[in-house]
DNA sequence: TTAATTCATTGACATAGAGCAAGGTTTAGG
DNA sequence: CCTAAACCTTGCTCTATGTCAATGAATTAA
């Protein structure tokens, strides 16, 4: 089970693991290798699991009335990840999540996770952890598409990802950060 | 003790509430009423409470470099409401809150908040659907952002805040939307 | 490896929204 | 109730970014 390693690593950053709980872990989640380009969620279907990534990364993603891909996220190793929304409301979800390149993960069912959170502390800190993580890097993005403007806007992405640009393709980095792929070419050579 | 009625039934629409964990919500919640532009924080202070609204609005905004006021959130009657990033983190707040209007709160010190949270089921139900709501609302928010033109957002925000051009003054909500007062004034006529 | 596709760059032009200035209106507090 | 201050509106101009088109580079699949 060395696929564990990463998971119990950043739970235990979060609140002690003892073997038993790393046994119910190890019964909860599931591994799985997905190729680039692959869906984990597609709009309209319900979010029913929550994702650790391993290796590689996804995009979250809606189309708007346009046909425009509309990027809100992008989760990168060692990150939990799902439709937050559609997962606690239980609703259709409206976006995407799908595959930047060749990824492992593991993932654990909606019911199973919401058991664990009840039973163990360990997996209640994750949620909350995962919640309040999520919900500070929104806030963050709020304010940096509130205030910055497009140049601006890049030197927050290097930052915050830095080799992104070398890792994804720049017309999904465009989107991201709300500009085209004409801007974001030019304004790279502004720096 | 007639103001708790509205914590109450926020409370109950969660959870089920018995008398005895009434009492220990009138225990822990003080009574407050704070006068237009008064502050509940500033920037550089730690966020150490939570604020339920009865009566009134608040508004959250950060200061940018150039001394524009951002807004990030109105908050009105029946929210719970605080500056979750520092009070989740203990850092130092980036924004402030501020009445827009005479406003009426119950408040909580943060380690009496928590407090409650570990030990009252209902008050642990609070504090999770604080967080799922706070993380729905700004996740909306992005996508508005970064999908909708000034006159799309504005369209939005009547339906989202119905009434509010006629409670808040146009300043405030043309930095809500991102867009400059002169903007809002010309589309509020394209309807 | 090559052909087909997708992607990035760049120039010319278009446009939404910003910034400034001036005038009229509303609000607040003494 | 009255005055000062804050706020809203509107015309004019400017600018950042979008759009379109053409070309070349990189990636992918066969």
């Amino acid at each position: 089970m060395k696929e564990f390693g990463p998971l119990y690593a950043y739970i235990e950053k979060l609140h002690p693991l003892n073997e038993e709980v790393k046994e119910r872990i190890v019964k909860s989640f599931v591994f799985k290798r997905i190729s680039k380009n692959e869906f984990l969620l597609q709009e309209g279907e319900v979010c029913k699991f929550n994702y650790f990534i391993l290796k590689g990364s996804l995009r979250l993603y809606k189309i708007d009335p346009k046909g425009e891909e509309l990027i809100r996220y992008f989760a990168l190793e060692n990150k939990f990840v799902s439709n937050l929304t559609s997962f606690i409301t239980g609703l259709p979800s409206e976006e995407f999540i799908q595959a930047n390149e060749k990824t492992e993960l593991l993932y654990i069912p909606k019911a199973v996770f919401l058991e664990l959170v009840e039973n163990l502390p360990a997996i209640n800190r994750v949620y909350r952890n995962m919640l309040e993580k999520a919900y500070i890097t929104s806030q963050k993005r709020i304010y940096q598409f509130q205030g910055l403007n497009a140049v601006d806007r890049l030197r927050w992405l290097l930052e915050e990802y830095p080799g992104i640009l070398s890792r994804i393709p720049n017309r999904l980095v465009a989107s991201y950060l709300g500009i085209t792929p004409y801007t974001l070419s030019r304004i790279k050579s502004e720096l």
